[in-house]
DNA sequence: AATGAATGAGATTTCATTCAT
DNA sequence: CATGAATGAAATCTCATTCAT
């Protein structure tokens, strides 16, 4: 009778927990392995569970795919508004996103593509949740750097303008970030591109010589 | 009306014309559903060729693969020598090459996308082809960037420091080209992409009122 | 009526019994095709299972093959076995063994032909299932044929030489028995064995004549 | 001019050595890996001539498998004759012809196993070649025992009963030959068929002690 | 007549998903 | 509700045979 008890108590994880360690457990063979190379039964073991119960959980791989991608937004997105919160002086504030936004791909190692693998396998599908989300953020971008051309005005170039080229800098760096010879720490990398950002290379007065 | 007659002959294509539809094909597919989702037997049927055909020329779905990803490899590195030496002064052949570059990728939908499935799958075999041709290319890169500051001397910069700004601004741009509604013409993106690699966003003398 | 309603539910079969059902079935489609073309599709087919079960049971179909042979290889045994503790006089004993293997070659059929094969096929990996095993039992018949010698002795023959004989007239039967024409029973031809075997054909005293 | 002569001289094997030349890379291929793992390609190459000629020459690989059979038959029966008319007395013919039964056996590796994959493969079809020719040569060998008979008479056994008998014995012998610790040289081992064929195990006046 | 590139049916094996227990 | 054995569609690759040159 105790036993019995003892017995039902056992699975004793919420359906929360349940879901969260098999999204962890995908999360990080889907990010060795590609989502196409990662095979359900892997991530079944790994979570601690049985298939079943994967698919309890998931419809199918491409939702607990879509899932794992959800989860790593998720803290992507509190990790960016942390930064960006930590400061008051609008560069400053820019110079901790992009540091947050770098540092988080540099620590979730091939998250990135996941994000574009999502874009070829689901293209007819809907629109990319990474895309999405980005798109979602714009405006809090763009705010940003409304603040910052308050501060600096310059007439010749627009917000939206500055955000596209601050869209590419970041993700450029994160793309670029596990290939090439990592001779500069993050911050340092961070500090060049603020650098040429606020001023580029050209020093003034040198222009048009 | 004589070519007419040869045309309805089957095999009279030259191998390295099999070879090339084998892979124009390829490439198509690859590019629309990745590399995982295309079925060698379509591969095949766009090509015009029996699967044995195939696999006479290509020992195996990956090697095709890679076979496809060298030879968009060997255009763009065409396309954007080909840019670079259209122009005399460094400044203008860097906008060129930009130009060239993203210019490339945004006439080969996709084709990003495939680089970096081979990062994912092929990861634990050999190094990413793309990364390796970039690398092989980065002294022709440092050059520009050296002559540029030959003509605009910048002590607190270094060549490659603006190369790997530079990587980062294209690198972003092609990432991002597809998925940013697009309201500029890529002409109009690299132009402001100069301007503020050049001379940043923040008017001389307004530093740090 | 109860257990009726047990065989209507598809997946009641232990492990156990789903292997050997697969084994089965292999092993009658060996038999009668060989082991190249017999496709496991089939297999699976008669064994009315799926083919992932297979798959989940035997790693590949040579293994499934080599199961097959195993299985033969342990009812051979156990029948040679019994037949030879059938018998307390050593000739009886050897009469029962040699009745025992032919007879269990001549109930399956084709089986004789089946670790021929293997010879064949897995010639380069590793020694073949049925020599091996004949090479593990040649003490046991080295044994019989001590016994036999110590009840009729003879020093210009050794053990080791009449159990080649013996093996020579065994394997042979079974070789051509399902070719020649068949004018006797299976006792008869055993019976003529051993009449040969203990005397040969020449009447005593009619030697060199 | 000239050369168009020498040109045309160049396939200067008759139709019979192109043929010869196939049937005996085929051979050697066939015994070492067996029908089916022989592809025809590899055949063609050895025999130095285009996949194209082989099926010019031969329906079918089937048709060539039986080809090369077909020849190695005739080389046993050509053997196994020359050795019978080598000798005068009948005892001595019969050691004669199993001597070269043996020996062919033992210097064609594998070819006995190829005589038993045909009755695999094409049990359907009709009857095995090398048992439709042991079929023929029956009378032959029938003959041999009678006058051994003649010799030795002995109304408890009949020709063909001792034919039976040294079939099964050379027979064995063949199949066992490659798999037995050969200690004993090939006329060793006949002189001992013999002795036991001959006279059996058992001393005379020993018998039912 | 000889060649060997092209063919495609067919074989093995995998793996996402289901469902009886 | 959890489990994992069972399933079979689908994918890769092979190889006997054909046929244009």
């Amino acid at each position: 009778m105790t036993t019995e008890k003892a017995k039902l108590k056992r699975p004793q994880k919420s359906a929360e927990e349940r879901r969260h360690d098999i999204v962890a457990a995908a999360s990080e063979l889907f990010a060795e392995h590609g989502f196409q190379s990662t095979d359900t039964q892997t991530v079944a073991d790994k979570a601690g569970v049985g298939k079943g119960t994967l698919y309890r959980n998931f419809k199918s791989k491409e939702e607990l795919f879509k899932a794992t991608l959800d989860m790593h937004l998720d803290e992507l997105r509190a990790t960016v508004v942390r930064a960006r919160e930590s400061e008051q002086d609008p560069l400053e504030k820019l110079r901790a996103t992009w540091l947050a936004y770098i540092g988080f791909f540099e620590q979730n190692n091939n998250i990135i593509e996941l994000f574009i693998e999502e874009r070829l396998y689901f293209r007819d599908q809907e629109r990319s949740l990474y895309f999405t989300r980005l798109e979602r953020s714009r405006d809090e971008w763009r705010a940003l750097f409304e603040d910052i051309l308050r501060v600096y005005p310059n007439d010749e170039v627009t917000a939206s303008e500055l955000m596209d080229i601050s869209g590419q800098l970041v993700h450029g760096a994160v793309l670029l970030s596990q290939h090439t010879a990592i001779t500069q720490s993050t911050r340092q990398r961070v500090d060049l591109m603020m650098r040429i950002f606020m001023h580029g290379f050209i020093k003034p007065g040198q222009d048009n010589i």
